[in-house]
DNA sequence: AATGAATGAGATTTCATTCAT
DNA sequence: CATGAATGAAATCTCATTCAT
């Protein structure tokens, strides 16, 4: 008993360090290009030593993962608040809300962009992104089916996710307008693409 | 005239250097993340020294981006060529086009991406990258008009473009698949979307 | 009486854990560079924590000290062996045994050079040393009476000691030849050492 | 014309700056074990940047073996002396003359001994390391030759130059002793090795 | 006496850029 | 204009040692 809540107290004073130097990241990446923060930056944000990043992860990649999948569950858990009442409407909402969470998380995309992208991943690396696709990807399947697709239903889901992936990519640090006019405009985009959608699958069933 | 000549000369030679210079960035491109060639190795390429670069270039990005900007060229051309017949195949014919050419020309994407998303342009270099955007949007726009949409025709150009970005962001580095595999899978991608907005339109249209 | 034996039992697990330790320092020896081995290592492999490591010895240093002493004592021992007979045949077995200990003992003869060459050994420890070498002189020393040497026998054990130590210093890591073919140059250049002493005594003694 | 001496004087400046490099690594060897010499202090004390250091080796191991061999093709210029009137005392000067000069240069022995026991080296260095033992064994050679040695005399100077080494390494820096003494106990030890091996061969040859 | 996370100075190496020739 | 050596800040990662529990 008094051993086990020893080695209990140790594992959450971990994990609350662990949290620290994650926020501390999080908060840095979100201020500059998440590949030109440094370990000495982090550590003192967080308020501890450079050697203890090493003890918590293997290198800075690893560190970043961690960031970038604590939101990738952020963003499964808003996709299922959204897909909640399973209604047809709750297509558009979750483009709506995607393009949202992105525009504000831009940090987070910018993450999944570069770890897409440029590969270099460990196998353990690519294992947990793969998961996390998939997660994402089973929910979207089931958004296009409740938006009237039938057919091919994954990779309509994979045509969403690209598109929206696309529209912020594009458009969302695009210069010379404003952050309120770009989330106008990519909101307004993802809507021509579910409308799109929606539109092309009512005339298929219509008779 | 004997002096016009001489300048004439002298541009010559120096277009000839530039033109050694991005062709030894590129080919180097082809082999490694972009962000990972170094002015040494481009210069050692391109068979000039590390200072003849920057006679040329202000710095490394502005070298980036004029190797990104002849590829941008190349990309409007073919653009051009898939709209000849202004038949309503060319808008499929393009997404086809868009789609390979990326997927073969993966820096130009790499190139875009990062130069979209981590802003940080010169306002020269920000001016030229516009200018080339609008040139594709200008003639994707003309696309969609082919392909039957009528209204907010600009929005839906940038819809597509969007899209296509997308499917290449989300699906061309995908790891555990072979490279012709997911060429296939883009393609049937962008087909989806291609067939998606032509039946949006053709509903849309027939009474 | 009861304390005695508490006392006891208390230093033997000590001297087990201390065992522990020096016995998964030298395995990890046979497997890299000394000096390469880390703390952390060392403390896995014995299955104790690094804290543990500084309880018994000052610091790293002193751990591989205790370590070469092991080795050292296991040295004197294979001497006595060998000149148990005490036949004038001894000495030339001798100087064999301790090439091939020494060259199947590596790590031993690299800390024995290290912490001769490099000093930095605290008084404690520079004792210790001193003594070891003191008792394997006292063997070289018999051993070069029993081949027939009779005028300054310790200078000529302390020239025989050196010409041992320097073939394996030269040879036992002479790169472009295989481990056997060292062996057998060391052994060849030990007996040439060994028969130009005996011969130079035989002579000496012959009116 | 112009041209060849444009270039002669970089080679020359190119040439000065090396040199003012390896002399201050030799310097700082000098006062410190030599692995433990850092590259900012070799920079700082030639008065260059660390950059440079790059610019004229590849890494630290081609600054020490560089290092190293100006000193052996110091060593192999001093052997030659020793043997220039090929008298039969040439032997015995020689051996005084290595191990003074070993001891005054512990630096130059503790890389020899470094290069030699711990490998590890690039094959060109390697290749460098044994060009340069070669030279000196054609020298050692020679002098057991003048010595009176007929048979066997390239293993004779291998067991010379173990011998020799074997003196340094156990006792240049015996502890408790001044150098002084030191110095004249490896001497005498250096002596009693030419002895020897002069007695053994006048004993062999008298019939 | 055992534990093991925290420490943080310190090491090597890279590379865009400058500037004297 | 071409050249290319010099620059030096900066980055990641290591590891012996400490110390509170």
């Amino acid at each position: 008993m008094a051993l086990n809540t020893l080695e209990q107290l140790r594992a959450e004073e971990r994990e609350i360090r662990r949290k620290l130097i994650t926020d501390a990241a999080r908060e840095l990446f979100s201020k500059k290009e998440f590949r030109e923060v440094t370990t000495r930056e982090i550590a003192r944000s967080a308020g501890v030593s450079v050697g203890t990043l090493y003890n918590h992860y293997a290198g800075l990649d690893e560190l970043f993962l961690d960031v970038f999948l604590e939101s990738a569950g952020e963003i499964t858990g808003l996709i299922d608040i959204a897909l909640t009442d399973e209604s047809p409407d709750s297509f558009r909402r979750l483009c709506r809300m995607y393009i949202n969470y992105l525009n504000e998380n831009m940090t987070f995309f910018k993450m999944m962009s570069r770890f897409i992208l440029s590969g270099g991943l460990s196998e353990n690396a690519t294992g947990k992104l793969n998961e996390t696709m998939r997660s994402i990807m089973d929910r979207l399947e089931k958004a296009v089916r409740l938006a009237g697709v039938e057919n091919e239903t994954r990779k309509s889901a994979h045509a969403i996710f690209s598109g929206l992936n696309g529209i912020v990519m594009s458009y969302a640090c695009y210069p010379g307008r404003t952050p309120a006019e770009l989330r106008e405009h990519m909101l307004k985009l993802a809507e021509i693409i579910a409308t799109t959608i929606e539109a092309a699958h009512a005339k298929a069933s219509t008779p």
